[in-house]
DNA sequence: TTATTTGGGCTTTTT
DNA sequence: GCCCAAATAA
């Protein structure tokens, strides 16, 4: 039994944290820390896929909290707020199985009061240095769907809504706005090289910009971009950043591969000398270029530092059989950079991975769902088996295949349940209350009136300004005629909300009460809506303020299907079917990839140049890593061009 | 000024 | 099949 002696004396047990990890694994989870907490050198941990990338992860805060590291000061970005409730639950095993949690649990604290993806770290770092940063700390978050209503908002303002041919829509303008920022892009390289199809409009795009920006700021609202700019501004201020990195000794980042430039430059600033740094990837399975993520993050690393980062790859691979690794290795092998490494499995398999070429879409669902129910009868769970896809609509036939044989699925990385109009009704009302200078969800929430429209929510708004924000002052604000009788119950609504005296807790019953008659005017299906609004409830009682809740919902939204919220019918065994994005860092028995058709993999808009190409390649190697003993995929009657992805993994 | 209808047009992936 | 702008009705 090896032992060590820290500073204070206390024994750290490495034999129970290391146990059952092998060389690699343990290698990366003790690297650079010492008995006498010392500074910690640099750390690149290149897992591939399947590798036990979590488990070394959670290990390494585990042994970083044996050697005396405060977990109240380690900083954990993921990205997901399930992986950072995943990683945390595991940390939290570890040391209690080493007889040692007491020490470090405390009360019923949060393990890890720092984890999260960097936006809602950002969210909650920004609340706190709000004056230093001239921001007002009640500022509220638009999600993408409001950040295009509002780009939309300023387009009509612009008086950009009528043009000549048609301008790109608003959500265009938003995710081109958003590479911009993120990849630090000049418009006019992103519009090349991203959008072609808008670049005449790039005389109209500044301006549009610009005044999305301005109308932002006034408002005191901030969207998914500005957590990350306002972060990168607050950590350039000399005496903001002092700050933040004595409030951190150690940070830890996930999924370092699918960060972009703002996020790296944050993290440099933080730990400008890499002390305390560790990063955790894998660069073939870099998926989000779309989202200015760049694999350039990955595999420059080690160089930004002197002496040089560490780097300790992860090759063993606990999670496929050796056919489905060989046929993934093969179609990574094709990639045209990256850390060459090849996973080996410990898992010996005669079964091959099948290609099954079907005639057409319908074959294909009919296919998919013999196959489940087979796999089900020899003892696979549903929830053990999962049909990945491109894009969201390549499962739609599917979908119907599955309704009518009665087969339970649930859907991720489809609509969101936070996009439902009844929903992003509700939380504007909440959002407006929270933050009265919000024009955008006044704005919603003014036409819910039936005879308001936009001119008269405007004149409410100009109004409610003309007087400080002050929503007691809506009372004295003369609505068209046709709103008189109701103007009086919504304006004593929205001031309750505002009063101080109406606790939290009964702030939703408040604006159900009041929203339920518009519910069941303005949409079909009232009784489901309604349903979902009982479950929105439920999900804002676990939340000690509003502002907590509204940052936490929109930065981390629920899924549609219910399926982590608990919806009675998803109780039992059910399939899932998921986009290969939203797939990542899961791992099924059986998983069947659907259409590996030139045109849906790799997608007919990702085809232009290599880069795009290798992503695309990617993104067939996360799909297939994902599965534990069966893949199967799908191609289609005479669509086999030699180059493509699907000969690659055909040749296996 | 608001509410509803009609017809044309269509780039995926998500914190 | 859904989004969006323009036309029409109240």
């Amino acid at each position: 039994m090896e032992q060590k002696q820290n500073a204070g004396g206390i024994a750290l047990a490495t034999d129970a944290l290391l146990d059952g990890l092998n060389l690699a694994q343990r290698a990366a989870v003790i690297f650079g820390i010492d008995a006498e907490g010392g500074p910690v050198p640099p750390l690149l941990i290149a897992a591939g896929a399947g590798t036990g990338k979590t488990k070394t992860l959670a290990h390494r805060v585990a042994q970083l909290i044996f050697g005396g590291a405060d977990p109240r000061r380690l900083l954990l970005l993921t990205f997901t707020r399930r992986a950072a409730l995943e990683m945390t639950r595991r940390a939290q095993q570890i040391l209690a199985a080493s007889r040692r949690g007491r020490a470090v649990s405390g009360a019923e604290a949060e393990l890890l009061p720092w984890s999260g993806t960097f936006h809602s770290i950002g969210n909650r770092l920004l609340r706190r240095h709000a004056a230093a940063l001239s921001l007002d700390p009640a500022f509220t978050v638009l999600d993408r769907a409001d950040s295009a209503d509002l780009m939309d908002l300023v387009r009509s303002d612009l008086g950009l809504a009528r043009t000549r041919s048609r301008f790109p829509k608003k959500g265009t303008c938003l995710a081109i706005y958003s590479y911009t920022v993120n990849a630090g892009c000049p418009l006019e390289e992103t519009l090349a090289e991203s959008y072609p199809w808008c670049d005449e409009w790039e005389a109209e795009l500044k301006p549009l910009f610009a005044a999305y920006v301005a109308v932002k700021q006034r408002d005191s609202v901030l969207d998914y971009d500005d957590l990350l700019l306002y972060w990168r501004e607050a950590v350039e201020i000399p005496g903001i950043a002092k700050q933040m990195r004595s409030d951190f000794d150690h940070i830890l980042v996930d999924e370092y591969q699918d960060t972009n430039r703002l996020q790296a430059a944050i993290l440099l600033a933080l730990a400008p000398d890499g002390a305390g740094l560790t990063v955790v990837g894998d660069d073939a399975q870099s998926i989000y270029a779309f989202r200015a993520a760049t694999v350039r993050n990955i595999l420059d690393f080690p160089d930004q530092f002197s002496p040089r980062a560490a780097v300790i790859s992860l090759e063993h691979n606990y999670r496929s059989t050796q056919p489905i690794l060989d046929a993934a290795n093969a179609v990574i092998a094709r990639a045209r950079e990256g850390f060459s490494k090849t996973l080996t499995s410990s898992k010996p398999s005669a079964e091959l991975p099948h290609l099954v070429t079907v005639e057409d879409e319908d074959a294909q669902a009919v296919y998919v769902a013999d196959q489940v129910l087979e796999h089900r009868e020899a003892g696979v769970d549903l929830r053990h088996q999962a049909v990945l896809f491109r894009t969201s609509h390549h499962s739609a036939r599917l979908e119907i295949e599955l309704a009518g044989r009665n087969i339970p699925f649930a859907k991720y990385g489809g609509l969101k349940f936070i996009e439902a109009a009844h929903v992003k009704d509700l939380l504007a009302m909440l959002r407006w209350a929270e933050n009265p200078h919000d024009a955008l969800a006044g704005f919603r929430v003014l036409q819910l009136l039936p005879g308001i429209g936009p001119a008269s929510a405007r004149r409410a708004m100009a109004h409610l300004g003309e007087h400080s924000f002050d929503f007691a002052e809506l009372a004295d604000f003369a609505p068209p005629d046709a709103v008189a009788l109701s103007w009086p119950g919504f304006s004593r609504m929205m001031g309750r909300l505002r009063d101080g005296k109406t606790a939290w807790a009964g702030q939703i019953g408040l604006v159900r009460a009041w929203y339920q008659p518009h519910l069941e005017r303005l949409y079909d299906y009232a009784p489901s809506r309604a349903a979902d609004l009982d479950q929105l409830e439920q999900i804002a009682v676990g939340y000690p303020s509003r502002e907590r809740f509204l940052a936490e919902v929109t930065l981390d939204p629920p899924d549609a299907t219910g399926a982590d919220a608990g919806r009675p019918e998803l109780d039992e065994d059910y399939l899932i079917l998921s986009t290969i994005h939203s797939a990542k860092g899961q791992e099924w028995d059986a998983v069947y990839v659907l259409n590996l058709v030139d045109g849906c993999i790799p997608s007919d808009m990702a085809t232009d140049k290599p880069a795009q190409i290798d992503e695309e390649r990617r993104l067939l190697y996360v799909a297939m890593t994902r599965a534990k003993s069966i893949c199967i995929w799908f191609s289609r009657c005479g669509s086999s061009a030699p180059t493509s992805i699907a000969s690659a993994a055909a040749t296996r």
